[in-house]
DNA sequence: TTGAATCCTACAAATTTGGTGGGATTAAGT
DNA sequence: ACTTAATCCCACCAAATTTGTAGGATTCAA
């Protein structure tokens, strides 16, 4: 299951690239994409109620991932660092939720070997492998503007 | 993730396979197929070290769902109600672990409605619809015979 | 009668999730 | 300089979930 910060990352960062949109609109596959208007977290939770304090610290993390940027003070808030064609909802759930995969022996990113299983023969490590693809071939191939584009 | 109940279950249904091996490629594809001999858990528990008792919290779940048979008493044991081409691992999974979707309101077995969302014009309803049916490609069309002889 | 097995429920320990609180820092506007 | 609005940072906390454990009751074969 997506975490409810997971959750909450996602519709936040529709809204805000929502607020985006006009400037976005007007680029169309410029690149590379310069760094946006900052917006601050009380006017994305105007739009989708959550608390401030709990997106705040979701926030940090995409931008100590390097997804969003900041500005601090008046006038401050965050941005995305890219276009978010260029954002992958994969890489949102990794840092926020970590492995995708549903084992730690087939995860790509959090890869850990399981101890007392052959891998080569193991049925359950050949089935979880697939069912990681099947859900990458998803993930990496819808964006942010995927995400956001969607009810328009 | 998988829980670690799935996972010690999925170990256990394969050793559970793997001890009927021999009867069960003499069926050859007949059907119904007849109730197998019962295997006791400290015999599966040998193979696959793990606790007895939690093994026997899982089996109970697995014997509720209709997965599993038992016989009680000496000579007693669990036995597969089906064979084991017949046991996808999705239904293992509900059953322990519940919704495989990511989100409630994209759960076919599970549905939760989200409140605040108009699914039709959700982004993420339609992406993680996507999703689930990737990963259903895969976990509907696995089974437990797959799991058992996938290392031969 | 004994021993081997499942059945059942309650509880306990550990971990993860979902936050909250309080201040420090930065920057813009006046 | 002061005020205000924003991020930054870290500690902590409560609730839920996960991962089992304990102890007995029941069933059945030999």
């Amino acid at each position: 299951m997506l975490s409810k910060k997971a959750q909450y990352a996602f519709r936040a960062l529709t809204a805000l690239v929502e607020e985006d949109m006009p400037r976005l609109q007007s680029l169309e596959g410029q690149s590379p994409h310069d760094p946006a208007v900052p917006v601050p977290l009380n006017l994305l939770v105007q739009k989708h109620p959550m608390s401030v304090k709990f997106l705040e610290t979701i926030f940090l993390e995409l931008r100590k991932a390097g997804i969003l940027g900041s500005k601090k003070g008046k006038g401050g808030g965050y941005y995305l660092m890219r276009h978010p064609e260029d954002v992958p909802l994969a890489q949102v759930m990794r840092v926020l939720d970590g492995p995708i995969a549903q084992l730690p022996c087939v995860s790509l990113n959090f890869y850990e070997k399981c101890e007392g299983c052959n891998e080569q023969q193991c049925g359950l490590h050949r089935i979880m492998s697939d069912v990681r693809d099947a859900q990458l071939g998803v993930l990496e191939n819808r964006s942010l503007w995927d995400l956001a584009r969607a009810g328009r």
